[in-house]
DNA sequence: TATTGTTATACTCTATAACTATA
DNA sequence: TATAGTTATAGAGTATAACAATA
Protein backbone atom coordinates (compact mmCIF):
# COMPACT_ATOMS: atom_id res chain seq x y z
CA UNK A 1 0.00 0.00 0.00
CA UNK A 2 0.99 3.34 -0.56
CA UNK A 3 2.31 6.30 1.57
CA UNK A 4 -1.04 8.13 1.73
CA UNK A 5 -1.39 12.10 1.12
CA UNK A 6 -4.09 14.40 1.83
CA UNK A 7 -6.46 14.04 -0.64
CA UNK A 8 -8.23 16.68 -2.82
CA UNK A 9 -9.86 18.92 0.07
CA UNK A 10 -12.13 16.43 1.74
CA UNK A 11 -14.48 17.73 4.02
CA UNK A 12 -14.48 16.09 7.95
CA UNK A 13 -18.57 16.36 7.09
CA UNK A 14 -19.44 12.92 8.62
CA UNK A 15 -22.97 11.98 7.34
CA UNK A 16 -22.76 8.63 9.41
CA UNK A 17 -26.80 9.06 9.56
CA UNK A 18 -28.04 9.62 6.09
CA UNK A 19 -31.07 7.37 5.89
CA UNK A 20 -30.35 5.54 3.09
CA UNK A 21 -26.50 4.70 4.15
CA UNK A 22 -28.07 3.48 7.81
CA UNK A 23 -29.65 1.05 5.34
CA UNK A 24 -26.71 0.36 3.81
CA UNK A 25 -24.67 -0.61 6.53
CA UNK A 26 -27.56 -2.60 8.14
CA UNK A 27 -28.13 -4.58 5.03
CA UNK A 28 -24.39 -5.39 5.36
CA UNK A 29 -24.27 -6.52 9.16
CA UNK A 30 -27.73 -8.49 8.29
CA UNK A 31 -25.66 -10.23 5.17
CA UNK A 32 -22.43 -10.67 7.25
CA UNK A 33 -24.53 -12.32 9.96
CA UNK A 34 -26.66 -14.84 7.46
CA UNK A 35 -23.22 -15.66 6.21
CA UNK A 36 -22.24 -16.89 9.37
CA UNK A 37 -24.78 -19.24 10.06
CA UNK A 38 -24.74 -20.26 6.14
CA UNK A 39 -20.76 -20.85 6.55
CA UNK A 40 -21.19 -23.39 9.52
CA UNK A 41 -23.80 -25.38 8.51
CA UNK A 42 -22.39 -25.23 4.71
CA UNK A 43 -19.58 -27.01 6.40
CA UNK A 44 -21.47 -29.57 8.36
CA UNK A 45 -22.24 -30.95 4.96
CA UNK A 46 -18.52 -31.23 4.02
CA UNK A 47 -18.72 -28.34 1.80
CA UNK A 48 -16.57 -25.02 1.33
CA UNK A 49 -19.16 -21.74 0.73
CA UNK A 50 -17.96 -21.74 -2.57
CA UNK A 51 -17.62 -25.46 -3.88
CA UNK A 52 -21.45 -25.35 -2.25
CA UNK A 53 -22.50 -22.17 -3.57
CA UNK A 54 -21.04 -23.53 -6.77
CA UNK A 55 -22.99 -26.68 -6.30
CA UNK A 56 -26.18 -24.80 -5.50
CA UNK A 57 -25.36 -22.86 -9.25
CA UNK A 58 -25.34 -25.91 -11.03
CA UNK A 59 -29.10 -26.88 -12.47
CA UNK A 60 -29.70 -31.06 -12.47
CA UNK A 61 -31.55 -30.81 -15.38
CA UNK A 62 -29.40 -28.84 -17.61
CA UNK A 63 -25.63 -29.79 -16.87
CA UNK A 64 -23.74 -26.59 -17.96
CA UNK A 65 -20.02 -26.21 -19.55
CA UNK A 66 -17.64 -24.57 -16.80
CA UNK A 67 -17.36 -21.32 -18.22
CA UNK A 68 -21.28 -20.81 -18.00
CA UNK A 69 -20.60 -21.69 -14.10
CA UNK A 70 -17.91 -19.76 -13.94
CA UNK A 71 -19.79 -16.31 -15.30
CA UNK A 72 -22.85 -17.28 -12.91
CA UNK A 73 -20.44 -17.19 -9.95
CA UNK A 74 -19.29 -13.63 -11.19
CA UNK A 75 -15.83 -15.51 -11.21
CA UNK A 76 -12.55 -16.77 -13.08
CA UNK A 77 -12.84 -19.60 -15.20
CA UNK A 78 -9.32 -21.16 -13.59
CA UNK A 79 -11.29 -20.69 -9.98
CA UNK A 80 -13.85 -23.19 -11.44
CA UNK A 81 -11.28 -25.89 -11.88
CA UNK A 82 -10.57 -26.51 -8.38
CA UNK A 83 -14.16 -26.31 -7.21
CA UNK A 84 -15.05 -28.70 -9.57
CA UNK A 85 -12.32 -30.83 -8.44
CA UNK A 86 -13.61 -30.79 -5.17
CA UNK A 87 -17.39 -31.57 -5.92
CA UNK A 88 -16.15 -34.76 -8.15
CA UNK A 89 -13.72 -36.16 -5.56
CA UNK A 90 -17.10 -35.59 -3.17
CA UNK A 91 -18.92 -37.52 -5.68
CA UNK A 92 -21.44 -34.95 -6.08
CA UNK A 93 -20.73 -33.97 -9.79
CA UNK A 94 -19.24 -35.74 -13.11
CA UNK A 95 -17.44 -34.09 -15.61
CA UNK A 96 -18.61 -35.08 -19.10
CA UNK A 97 -16.90 -33.91 -22.43
CA UNK A 98 -19.35 -32.72 -25.00
CA UNK A 99 -19.61 -34.45 -28.06
CA UNK A 100 -20.17 -31.24 -30.20
CA UNK A 101 -17.59 -29.34 -29.20
CA UNK A 102 -14.78 -31.06 -27.25
CA UNK A 103 -13.17 -27.94 -26.08
CA UNK A 104 -16.54 -27.79 -23.37
CA UNK A 105 -16.96 -30.26 -20.47
CA UNK A 106 -19.84 -30.12 -19.16
CA UNK A 107 -20.82 -30.57 -15.21
CA UNK A 108 -23.37 -33.20 -14.38
CA UNK A 109 -25.03 -33.03 -11.06
CA UNK A 110 -24.92 -36.78 -9.97
CA UNK A 111 -27.89 -38.44 -7.70
CA UNK A 112 -25.83 -38.16 -4.22
CA UNK A 113 -24.89 -34.12 -6.02
CA UNK A 114 -29.09 -33.91 -6.54
CA UNK A 115 -29.61 -34.51 -2.71
CA UNK A 116 -26.59 -32.26 -1.13
CA UNK A 117 -26.99 -29.68 -3.57
CA UNK A 118 -31.29 -29.99 -2.10
CA UNK A 119 -29.58 -29.77 1.15
CA UNK A 120 -27.63 -26.63 0.40
CA UNK A 121 -30.66 -24.93 -1.21
CA UNK A 122 -31.78 -25.50 2.24
CA UNK A 123 -28.89 -24.00 4.31
CA UNK A 124 -28.90 -20.91 1.72
CA UNK A 125 -32.43 -20.35 2.66
CA UNK A 126 -32.60 -20.73 6.13
CA UNK A 127 -34.14 -17.53 7.49
CA UNK A 128 -33.87 -18.07 11.50
CA UNK A 129 -32.84 -14.57 11.11
CA UNK A 130 -35.94 -13.33 9.83
CA UNK A 131 -37.97 -14.79 12.59
CA UNK A 132 -38.61 -11.50 14.08
CA UNK A 133 -41.01 -10.69 11.53
CA UNK A 134 -44.68 -10.58 11.22
CA UNK A 135 -45.72 -12.49 8.04
CA UNK A 136 -47.04 -8.78 6.57
CA UNK A 137 -43.31 -7.67 7.34
CA UNK A 138 -41.91 -10.24 5.37
CA UNK A 139 -43.98 -9.17 2.65
CA UNK A 140 -43.36 -5.80 2.58
CA UNK A 141 -39.52 -6.76 2.87
CA UNK A 142 -39.91 -9.18 0.11
CA UNK A 143 -41.37 -6.25 -2.22
CA UNK A 144 -38.71 -3.89 -1.09
CA UNK A 145 -35.57 -6.08 -1.60
CA UNK A 146 -37.19 -7.27 -5.07
CA UNK A 147 -37.65 -3.53 -5.95
CA UNK A 148 -33.83 -2.91 -5.16
CA UNK A 149 -32.36 -6.25 -7.04
CA UNK A 150 -35.12 -5.23 -9.73
CA UNK A 151 -35.68 -9.01 -9.93
CA UNK A 152 -39.19 -8.67 -11.77
CA UNK A 153 -42.27 -9.48 -10.44
CA UNK A 154 -42.18 -11.37 -6.44
CA UNK A 155 -45.36 -13.41 -8.46
CA UNK A 156 -42.96 -15.07 -10.99
CA UNK A 157 -41.75 -17.11 -8.18
CA UNK B 1 -13.51 -33.02 1.42
CA UNK B 2 -14.91 -36.72 2.19
CA UNK B 3 -16.60 -39.12 0.04
CA UNK B 4 -20.38 -37.68 -0.08
CA UNK B 5 -22.78 -40.75 1.20
CA UNK B 6 -26.71 -40.26 1.16
CA UNK B 7 -27.95 -37.95 4.48
CA UNK B 8 -30.69 -39.28 6.31
CA UNK B 9 -33.75 -39.39 4.33
CA UNK B 10 -33.26 -35.82 2.84
CA UNK B 11 -36.38 -35.17 0.97
CA UNK B 12 -36.10 -33.51 -2.73
CA UNK B 13 -38.33 -30.97 -2.05
CA UNK B 14 -37.93 -27.42 -3.70
CA UNK B 15 -38.91 -25.09 -1.28
CA UNK B 16 -37.39 -22.41 -3.75
CA UNK B 17 -39.72 -19.67 -3.17
CA UNK B 18 -40.90 -19.57 0.81
CA UNK B 19 -41.38 -15.90 1.48
CA UNK B 20 -38.48 -15.47 4.41
CA UNK B 21 -36.55 -17.77 2.17
CA UNK B 22 -36.78 -15.57 -1.07
CA UNK B 23 -35.85 -12.72 1.39
CA UNK B 24 -32.59 -14.08 2.22
CA UNK B 25 -31.26 -14.72 -1.37
CA UNK B 26 -32.18 -10.99 -2.13
CA UNK B 27 -30.25 -9.68 0.67
CA UNK B 28 -27.72 -11.89 0.13
CA UNK B 29 -27.22 -10.77 -3.67
CA UNK B 30 -27.73 -6.88 -2.76
CA UNK B 31 -25.45 -6.87 -0.04
CA UNK B 32 -23.26 -8.82 -2.75
CA UNK B 33 -23.37 -6.21 -5.13
CA UNK B 34 -23.05 -3.32 -2.41
CA UNK B 35 -19.73 -5.35 -1.40
CA UNK B 36 -18.81 -5.57 -5.19
CA UNK B 37 -19.27 -1.27 -5.70
CA UNK B 38 -17.43 -0.89 -2.07
CA UNK B 39 -14.43 -2.65 -2.58
CA UNK B 40 -13.61 -1.29 -6.24
CA UNK B 41 -14.01 2.15 -4.20
CA UNK B 42 -11.89 1.58 -1.19
CA UNK B 43 -9.16 0.10 -3.79
CA UNK B 44 -9.32 3.37 -5.46
CA UNK B 45 -8.44 5.00 -2.05
CA UNK B 46 -5.34 2.70 -1.97
CA UNK B 47 -6.78 0.46 0.87
CA UNK B 48 -7.57 -3.17 0.55
CA UNK B 49 -11.17 -3.92 1.87
CA UNK B 50 -9.93 -5.38 5.58
CA UNK B 51 -7.58 -2.48 5.81
CA UNK B 52 -10.06 -0.09 5.40
CA UNK B 53 -12.72 -1.57 7.23
CA UNK B 54 -10.14 -1.69 10.06
CA UNK B 55 -9.45 2.36 9.97
CA UNK B 56 -13.39 2.52 10.10
CA UNK B 57 -14.14 0.90 13.21
CA UNK B 58 -10.99 2.91 14.73
CA UNK B 59 -12.55 5.95 16.35
CA UNK B 60 -9.63 8.89 15.95
CA UNK B 61 -10.78 10.56 19.31
CA UNK B 62 -10.74 7.57 21.25
CA UNK B 63 -7.60 5.26 20.54
CA UNK B 64 -7.99 1.25 21.41
CA UNK B 65 -5.85 -1.27 21.73
CA UNK B 66 -5.46 -3.82 19.03
CA UNK B 67 -6.90 -6.77 21.04
CA UNK B 68 -10.42 -4.08 20.98
CA UNK B 69 -10.21 -4.13 17.47
CA UNK B 70 -9.67 -7.49 16.53
CA UNK B 71 -12.90 -8.05 18.74
CA UNK B 72 -14.85 -5.11 16.15
CA UNK B 73 -13.83 -6.53 13.61
CA UNK B 74 -14.69 -10.07 14.39
CA UNK B 75 -11.20 -11.65 13.79
CA UNK B 76 -8.44 -13.52 15.37
CA UNK B 77 -5.87 -10.86 17.18
CA UNK B 78 -3.01 -11.90 15.03
CA UNK B 79 -4.67 -10.69 11.66
CA UNK B 80 -4.79 -7.29 12.91
CA UNK B 81 -0.96 -7.41 13.35
CA UNK B 82 -0.44 -6.87 9.18
CA UNK B 83 -3.58 -4.85 9.06
CA UNK B 84 -2.49 -2.01 11.12
CA UNK B 85 1.18 -2.80 9.46
CA UNK B 86 -0.37 -1.57 6.21
CA UNK B 87 -2.33 1.26 7.55
CA UNK B 88 0.77 2.53 9.47
CA UNK B 89 2.85 2.22 6.69
CA UNK B 90 0.40 4.23 4.97
CA UNK B 91 0.63 6.92 7.60
CA UNK B 92 -2.87 6.50 8.42
CA UNK B 93 -2.26 5.10 11.42
CA UNK B 94 0.31 4.73 14.85
CA UNK B 95 0.87 2.19 17.42
CA UNK B 96 2.10 3.66 20.87
CA UNK B 97 3.11 1.48 23.29
CA UNK B 98 0.60 2.10 26.82
CA UNK B 99 2.67 3.86 29.25
CA UNK B 100 -0.38 2.03 31.91
CA UNK B 101 0.21 -1.05 30.80
CA UNK B 102 3.28 -1.47 28.46
CA UNK B 103 1.99 -5.00 27.15
CA UNK B 104 -0.88 -2.88 25.14
CA UNK B 105 -0.01 -0.88 22.15
CA UNK B 106 -2.82 1.46 21.03
CA UNK B 107 -3.69 2.62 17.74
CA UNK B 108 -3.60 6.13 16.94
CA UNK B 109 -5.17 7.38 13.86
CA UNK B 110 -3.43 10.42 12.36
CA UNK B 111 -4.58 13.60 10.71
CA UNK B 112 -3.86 12.19 7.72
CA UNK B 113 -5.81 9.14 8.49
CA UNK B 114 -8.69 10.79 10.07
CA UNK B 115 -9.54 12.21 6.42
CA UNK B 116 -9.63 9.17 4.38
CA UNK B 117 -11.23 7.68 7.34
CA UNK B 118 -13.95 9.94 6.20
CA UNK B 119 -13.35 9.00 2.79
CA UNK B 120 -13.79 5.07 3.78
CA UNK B 121 -17.27 6.22 5.79
CA UNK B 122 -18.85 7.72 2.49
CA UNK B 123 -17.76 5.19 0.65
CA UNK B 124 -19.37 2.39 2.82
CA UNK B 125 -22.02 4.51 3.02
CA UNK B 126 -22.71 4.88 -0.36
CA UNK B 127 -26.22 4.17 -1.20
CA UNK B 128 -26.58 4.34 -4.99
CA UNK B 129 -28.32 1.06 -4.83
CA UNK B 130 -30.79 1.89 -3.08
CA UNK B 131 -31.69 4.80 -5.03
CA UNK B 132 -34.69 3.38 -6.69
CA UNK B 133 -36.77 3.56 -3.65
CA UNK B 134 -38.87 6.51 -2.53
CA UNK B 135 -38.07 8.16 0.33
CA UNK B 136 -40.86 6.43 2.17
CA UNK B 137 -40.04 2.72 0.96
CA UNK B 138 -36.43 4.02 2.69
CA UNK B 139 -38.22 4.82 5.81
CA UNK B 140 -40.16 1.68 5.83
CA UNK B 141 -36.78 -0.63 4.52
CA UNK B 142 -34.58 1.00 7.61
CA UNK B 143 -37.51 0.16 10.41
CA UNK B 144 -37.65 -3.04 9.09
CA UNK B 145 -33.68 -3.37 9.21
CA UNK B 146 -33.51 -2.10 12.20
CA UNK B 147 -36.25 -4.74 13.26
CA UNK B 148 -34.32 -8.10 11.97
CA UNK B 149 -30.78 -6.74 12.78
CA UNK B 150 -32.12 -5.95 16.55
CA UNK B 151 -30.22 -2.77 16.88
CA UNK B 152 -32.67 -0.52 18.82
CA UNK B 153 -34.26 2.83 17.86
CA UNK B 154 -33.70 3.86 14.85
CA UNK B 155 -33.78 7.85 16.10
CA UNK B 156 -30.85 6.80 18.88
CA UNK B 157 -28.52 7.61 15.58
C1' DT C 1 -6.85 -17.36 -34.78
C1' DA C 2 -10.08 -17.82 -31.05
C1' DT C 3 -11.94 -20.44 -27.21
C1' DT C 4 -12.12 -24.04 -23.23
C1' DG C 5 -10.24 -25.91 -19.57
C1' DT C 6 -6.12 -26.34 -17.04
C1' DT C 7 -1.85 -25.14 -14.62
C1' DA C 8 1.30 -22.06 -12.28
C1' DT C 9 1.59 -18.26 -9.51
C1' DA C 10 0.45 -14.47 -6.42
C1' DC C 11 -2.27 -11.72 -3.23
C1' DT C 12 -5.87 -11.16 0.33
C1' DC C 13 -8.24 -12.79 4.23
C1' DT C 14 -8.63 -15.64 8.07
C1' DA C 15 -7.37 -19.26 11.66
C1' DT C 16 -4.19 -21.89 14.85
C1' DA C 17 -0.07 -22.43 17.39
C1' DA C 18 4.17 -20.97 19.30
C1' DC C 19 7.04 -17.19 20.77
C1' DT C 20 8.22 -12.45 23.53
C1' DA C 21 7.53 -9.10 26.68
C1' DT C 22 5.09 -7.64 29.97
C1' DA C 23 1.91 -8.06 34.09
C1' DT D 1 0.50 -17.82 35.48
C1' DA D 2 -1.98 -15.08 32.35
C1' DT D 3 -2.38 -11.54 28.67
C1' DA D 4 -0.98 -8.52 24.33
C1' DG D 5 1.18 -8.41 20.36
C1' DT D 6 3.87 -10.79 17.05
C1' DT D 7 5.53 -14.42 13.96
C1' DA D 8 5.13 -18.61 11.27
C1' DT D 9 2.24 -21.35 8.83
C1' DA D 10 -1.77 -23.10 6.44
C1' DG D 11 -6.18 -23.11 3.93
C1' DA D 12 -9.69 -20.82 1.26
C1' DG D 13 -10.91 -17.64 -2.26
C1' DT D 14 -9.89 -15.01 -6.22
C1' DA D 15 -7.05 -12.93 -10.11
C1' DT D 16 -3.69 -12.94 -14.14
C1' DA D 17 -0.85 -15.21 -17.48
C1' DA D 18 0.68 -19.02 -20.18
C1' DC D 19 -0.31 -23.58 -22.07
C1' DA D 20 -2.57 -27.74 -24.63
C1' DA D 21 -6.46 -29.33 -27.06
C1' DT D 22 -9.97 -28.17 -30.06
C1' DA D 23 -12.62 -25.36 -33.18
Amino acid sequence: MAQHTTPTGSSSVLDQCTLAGDVVHRIMHIAGALRHYQDTDLAQLGLTPAAARALHQLDPDHPLPARDLAEQLGCDRSNVTALVDKLEQAGLVQRRTDPADRRLKTLVVTDTGRRVRDEVHRVLSDSRLLSGLTQAELTTLRDLVWKVSDGGCPEEC
